[in-house]
DNA sequence: ATGCAATAGTTAACATTTGCAACTATTTTA
DNA sequence: TAAAATAGTTGCAAATGTTAACTATTGCAT
């Protein structure tokens, strides 16, 4: 964690990251925004509930910890998505205070056809690369995996 | 915009993309977050507000088209980052409807430091990878952002 | 074994933030 | 030149977030 050396190529790397991605990220939300609150009338921060729950996590817990966002704001979420017929509360067994979240079928629809339609947008950005900046782009991402998770 | 076929190079990048950008991009955030709001005081919004005038933006209409939120939000936030000596207003000449937003010398000083720091702590991570993988980020990125970018 | 600490979740009270609508001021346009 | 459009701010209501307190359950230490 002590002072690094950053060579040139380093600090290339690091400039085209901020020159690309946060311009790409913001309009990839964007678009699942619209979709999510036009079509679907649920906010973004409940589509990420939806996200991480379909992703594996059945906690508000969990939820919690991983959005950087206190437990009752988690807690309110998931009532309304309940509310909305799209996430299921259910009692462990195993750990009777763990209350365990899940997608109801409808949730699970909504949220197939939400990514189905910002796959196809970005198909559509993305259809006139050729297959070679196709593999250079999954090469370069897994660089970058390779070096943030470890 | 109609329906796409996607082939299996272009579904196997869009599939990369969500496994990697996502979580990489919230660790950044994160790392950001906590220095702005612990060490400077300032919200994630009011940094972003920052990091778009010193790209370039320099009215309250343009921060609300790009950021996605309201004139008034923006309006709000920018004021207190006035108050806190971060930001100007200036009147235009050519336009007295439009008032001009800068950094001080302050707020230049604070968002250097807080890009150095976050520099730094990618640089740290990305210190592992080889000179090869540094190009094919470089490359993959900007396969990315000709495609976003039209 | 039992009592104390920790964890999971919710609720209450309060503060912050956001968005819509309305308003002023200025510029464009028809 | 009158009407429409644009830039910015402010008031108010709604949504969202945080901390603190509370219930229920489990883990642990003596």
């Amino acid at each position: 964690m002590g002072k690094i050396v950053i060579d040139e190529n380093l600090q290339q790397s690091i400039d085209k990251f901020w020159e690309v991605i946060p311009s790409l990220w913001r309009g990839v939300r964007k678009h699942i925004h619209d979709q999510a609150v036009e079509d679907y009338q649920i906010t973004l921060a409940q589509f990420h509930i939806l996200r991480h729950i379909r992703s594996g996590m059945d906690s508000v817990s969990e939820l919690a910890k991983t959005g950087k966002i206190s437990r009752p704001a988690i807690s309110r979420g998931v009532d309304t998505l309940v509310h909305k017929g799209l996430v299921n509360r259910s009692t462990d067994a195993k750990d009777r205070r763990h209350i365990q979240l899940s997608l109801t079928d409808e949730g699970e629809t909504l949220l197939n056809e939400l990514f189905g339609n910002t796959r196809d947008w970005m198909a559509n950005k993305m259809i006139t690369l050729t297959e070679a900046d196709l593999k250079i782009i999954q090469q370069g991402l897994d660089a970058l995996q390779k070096a943030f998770t470890e």
